[in-house]
Parts: C-alpha cells; structure tokens; sequence
DNA sequence: GTAGACCTTCCAGTGCGCTGGAAGGTCAAG
DNA sequence: CTTGACCTTCCAGCGCACTGGAAGGTCTAC
C-alpha cells in the first residue's frame, strides 16, 4: 500500500503521514526497491487510532505516550484512564472559562445597545470595551 | 514614565510593551535623549483597553482594528458590536464542541471502568480508546 | 518516448502571543 | 569608580499540528 492509498483510507493528507512518522506515531513502514514507503493494512488501523484519540483531545504526545506503552508489549489501559481523566478536568475548566467569556460578551453586547455612537467623544478609546476608565 | 514602570503598571513586562509597538497596537512613544522610551500616563489606559479587549475574547488583530479606527477620529462603535457578535458564534460553537468532547470522553471513561487489563492481548492498540475495531 | 501522476527528501513557514538571550548603552547610589 | 538595575536593538524560539514548495526519482498508459 503506497503512502497515497493509505492516506486516502484514511482521509489524511500524504504529508501527514510522513509528519506522524517523523514524530513517532507511526513506525517507518519496509520500502519498495524503489524507496516507496509499502505500508501494511494494520497502518490504517493505527491511524484510525490516532484519530479517535485525537477526537477525544489528547494531544499527538500523549497519543505517541499510550502507543509507546502498547508497542511494548503493555496494555495501556491504566495511562488511558488516567489521561482521560486528567482530560475530562482540562475540558472541564475549559468549558467553565469559555461560559464566563460569554457571560462577559452578553454584558458587552447589551451595553453596546445602550451606547450611542454620537455620544463617543475623542476622549475614550471605545465606551463599549473599556470596563470603567 | 520609562517602560519598566509602565509595564508594573499595566501588569505587564517590558517585553511585551514593546511587542506590542511593534506589532501596532502602541503608538511609539517619545524618546528621552539617551533614547529610553518615555511614555505619557495614556499609554497605562490603552494597555487597558488591549486587557479588557482581549479578556472579550478578541485577537491582537482585532484589537488592532478597533484601535487603528478609533485613532482615526472614529467612533468603533458599530466595529465593536461586530466584532461581539461574531466572537458570541465562535465561542458558543466552542462551547458546543467542548461539551460533545466531554460526553465523548465520559463515555470513554465509562468503557475504562468496564475494560479489564487483563483481558487486552497484543492484538489491538487500546480496547478502550478504538471505536469499533 | 513522453506526459503526468505519483513518490522521495529537505527546508521552511503558518498563526498566535509572546518570551529568551546576546551584546551593548545609561543612570543613580555608594 | 564601580556595581547593578535599568534601558536599547536584533534575532531566535516556543508549542501545536501541520502545510507548502523545490528539486528530483519512478511508474503507468498511451
């Protein structure tokens, strides 16, 4: 399987294939006499991996850390969990600093109804933006 | 007012002072002759608004915009309104992807719970990060 | 034999908001 | 006079996950 096929199995881009093996998510694969990369059907399956771990925000590090573990001969089972906890707190606080962002962008946009443009003088920089200078 | 004592004031460093005037968010200020940067106290209110603007949620770029605006003579005003709503759509679609991730990672924390290590031979990578191989 | 679709390597850049360091000038205190 | 804190410039890098491009080799079909 060239490098192309598997990327379109995989909806990658060729360059990214190369790029997690440079970074040592996918082992290098046997080359034709050529010097293509020939990679096996398992190598979809690692980036279908890749993937979902991905999808569930670990960072390519991490993804190479649980691989890592399973390429040597470990079940991962326990670093996943921990990771997915450590994840789910992460996405936690996240989501708790987005809701006051947006709690802050309503207050803006209601005082932005209350602001009339003529009545902005040169003095300030933006009456709807600064919080009390 | 030299740099060292604007950035203590505004809670920054010297650093980045000066990387905003690069980047032209800070008009260059006046130099004293031996050539240190020599600000007004106005300096201190325009950090200010760049806190409170990117507390809001907006890029440098953006505050770029609203100040290169206002310091031609106009009210932002209608820019700013903008700007709040559109970065309301980016923060609530956030917001949503967010909350898909964390059911995402519950269940996964979920299948954690129910996966015994001991059952994870060398065939698969992760039995509980794959989604059906 | 030639077009063009693929592959290879290597280097460099993207966006974002800084941050670090080197090499040097300036200023106030002791 | 010297120390040490401050200032200047310039260049470089961080983290993250790619992406782009150049320069060249290879394979398949016509």
């Amino acid at each position: 399987m060239h490098i192309g096929t598997l990327a379109a199995a995989a909806g990658l881009s060729a360059k990214t294939i190369r790029f997690y093996e440079q970074a040592g998510l996918l082992p290098a694969p046997p080359r034709t006499p050529a010097g293509y990369r020939d990679y096996p059907a398992e190598a979809a399956d690692r980036l279908a991996f890749i993937r979902d771990a991905q999808a569930a925000g670990l960072s390519l590090a991490e993804i190479r850390g649980v691989l890592a573990i399973r390429d040597a001969g470990q079940p991962p089972c326990r670093h996943v969990t921990t990771l997915i906890e450590t994840h789910l707190g992460h996405v936690d606080q996240r989501i708790a600093e987005l809701l006051a962002t947006r709690t802050a962008l309503q207050d803006l946009h209601q005082r932005a109804q209350d602001v009339d443009p003529a009545d902005c003088g040169p003095e300030g920089i933006c009456r709807i933006l600064t919080t009390t200078a």
